[in-house]
DNA sequence: TTTTAGCACTCATTAGATTAGAGTGCTAAC
DNA sequence: GTTAGCACTCTAATCTAATGAGTGCTAAAA
């Protein structure tokens, strides 16, 4: 059944006005603050009808109403209102994201901390995913008797590289020799394509060696398939003091636990990373019970996700009360996605790159 | 003045009932469950002297006992009993040490955790600083026609690197004759004796290509001087939440607060390793105001250092609130220190080194 | 038929009053 | 010098009453 014209008034009225006030709201404080033209007894009853019908609930019998999880996700589809950011409020986000940044993961704490500090909500960021990336180059450069640096150069300009070791007497002849069969095999392959049989054909292009090649071919392996560390930057926890909802310490214990282990964040994420895949939206919004950790179920999460050679490497998230400014958050998260996304390929073009 | 054994008895036993009730204790409770064979007049005459003298306070005129600030450093200094782990704890400190690690920053990650966990406070620990290392082999190698990669190996075995911008045109060749010559100049030297005048020195060496050579001269000399990034690691923050004394949400949240600025526990861990250069303490122990901050000035922090090639580069520190288990924590993290030294050394042994 | 005024009712919150209990300081006896 | 005893203090817990925001229902008005 579609909700009457009035009743879907009310209820926007009802999410406006408890998002900002965090107070379940009465249909008198309705009735005079919003110019609906009806009496409170009115609102009442619509008020009851809203609450049969799932989209509101009440504290308790003389409390007045707040959205259920159902009224949020009515309200964030249908009623909410865009929010056009002001001109000073995007004076502040460029202004916010100027800083000269050495490397792509401080570019990323960055972005997080700016983005919490803005939306004075908690933040999430992924680092770039290379699993879907392509190896463009790859070299081994010789350390000492027992090691070697590998490094890897993505198709998207990212370089990625860490020491591993090699047997003792491997000369640097070899591991040049090695260097080129590597990268004709494995060049234009991406990340999640190569794995330990794949570089074990490798083995019958060197024939010789093959007691000192083995260890070293393992370990080119292991490198690869977990240079894609995804970490991930966590911005603006203490945000989370600032809603009363979280003035009991139970839940901020509760909210904090959560936030801490990165392998939640993480898996948190990836969870929203596979909807993108799916539908094309820009911005995802998940409300309370929607997402599958019940530490967070009273909380929502707005995401998005940024690109490097127009495959989606990485997720930005904004964690808040369910009872969040849905529209303003919505539309920060858009422009500082879109800035963000400049700012990822400026940085790269300029040959930065790890 | 000294204070009579029997006051230093009565000191003790009232730190301890303290910190392990965490309500203020009095006189009978001091006389039933420590056997001084004393009244608790007694014992209350003798708190009464212990509080003028500064060592007790009084919340309000009706309650017990609590140590001050002063009380506790008298405790820590003189009078709290050496702890011996148990074999069990041992067994679970190395059981929980024990993992497969990739990269150093992972290791220092999981060390933070694991003490984290076994302390049940909240522990933070410093990347190893390198200023004092000495460059002991520097690569450049290609990376396209922009960009280079930046290889810096330590005398410890730590290898950093980093992309640096070249002037689009300078080849292989003259990447190589650079190497050459920076190692001439730079190896052996420590990375905070190197700064841009000492770079450009090697301009006489090379006196061809100068208009490319200067930008390039001048990004490896930022990249050295800033590649000792110190970063920091906090684990087990939410452990604050266990303490009566945070169920306070103002004071969790300043806490919190303090904890999420990466630059407060750098200056934070900075100031204390300062005082071990001077002192030669292993363990050095800093209670409520005795720190600058007075975000947790009702904490207390106990640290410590790891060392490489025989200098300092890395701290430990464990908070807490002021009434803390001090002689357990100090066993603890003098074992966890040991521990951790050890594993760093053999892990770089063994061919990791980033 | 829809809207609204009016009123009785509910229930969380707050303030005030009372009580219980832990602990002290002091005095006088040991 | 030590201790028993007691009056006193102050917090924390419990209870009570008052307040007031908000509802649901009914009957009158539109």
């Amino acid at each position: 059944m579609e909700l009457s014209e009035r009743k879907r008034k009310i209820l926007q009225a009802i999410v406006d006005d408890y998002v900002s006030t965090a107070e379940p709201v009465g249909s008198r404080s309705i009735a005079k603050k919003h110019d609906l033209g009806l009496s409170s007894a009115t609102i009442r009853n619509e008020m009851a009808d809203l609450e049969e019908l799932g989209y509101l609930e009440q504290p308790h019998t003389s409390a007045g109403r707040v959205p259920s999880q159902l009224g949020y996700r009515l309200y964030v589809d249908q009623l909410m209102n865009r929010y056009k950011l002001t001109v000073a409020e995007i004076q502040n986000i460029q202004y916010a994201m100027e800083l000269k940044i050495k490397e792509l993961n401080e570019l990323i704490q960055h972005v997080s901390s700016v983005i919490s500090r803005l939306t004075q909500y908690t933040t999430i960021v992924s680092t770039p995913q290379l699993k879907k990336s392509s190896i463009k180059y790859l070299q081994l450069v010789p350390i000492d008797s027992k090691s070697a640096l590998l490094v890897i150069i993505t198709n998207a300009g990212i370089v990625k590289n860490r020491t591993i070791k090699i047997s003792e007497g491997v000369n640097v002849e070899f591991l040049s020799k090695l260097t080129a069969i590597l990268n004709d095999k494995l060049a234009g392959l991406t990340i999640e394509q190569i794995n330990l049989q794949k570089i074990q054909e490798i083995k019958k292009e060197m024939i010789s060696n093959e007691e000192m090649l083995m260890p070293i071919l393992e370990h080119i392996s292991d490198t690869i398939t977990d240079i894609d560390s995804g970490e991930i930057y966590l911005g603006g926890a203490t945000n989370i003091f600032n809603f009363p909802e979280y003035n009991d310490i139970e839940k901020a214990k509760e909210f904090f636990s959560f936030v801490e282990e990165k392998k939640n964040l993480y898996k948190l994420l990836n969870n929203f990373q596979n909807h993108y895949l799916k539908s094309n939206n820009t911005i995802n919004i998940s409300i309370g019970k929607e997402n599958e950790f019940s530490e967070i179920q009273d909380c929502s999460l707005v995401t998005s996700t940024y690109s490097l050679g127009g495959k989606i490497v990485g997720m930005i998230g904004i964690i808040g009360p369910t009872r969040m400014e849905y529209a303003k958050t919505v539309s920060s998260l858009e422009y500082l996605t879109k800035q963000f996304n400049q700012m990822l390929l400026k940085w790269l073009s300029e040959g930065n790159s790890d």
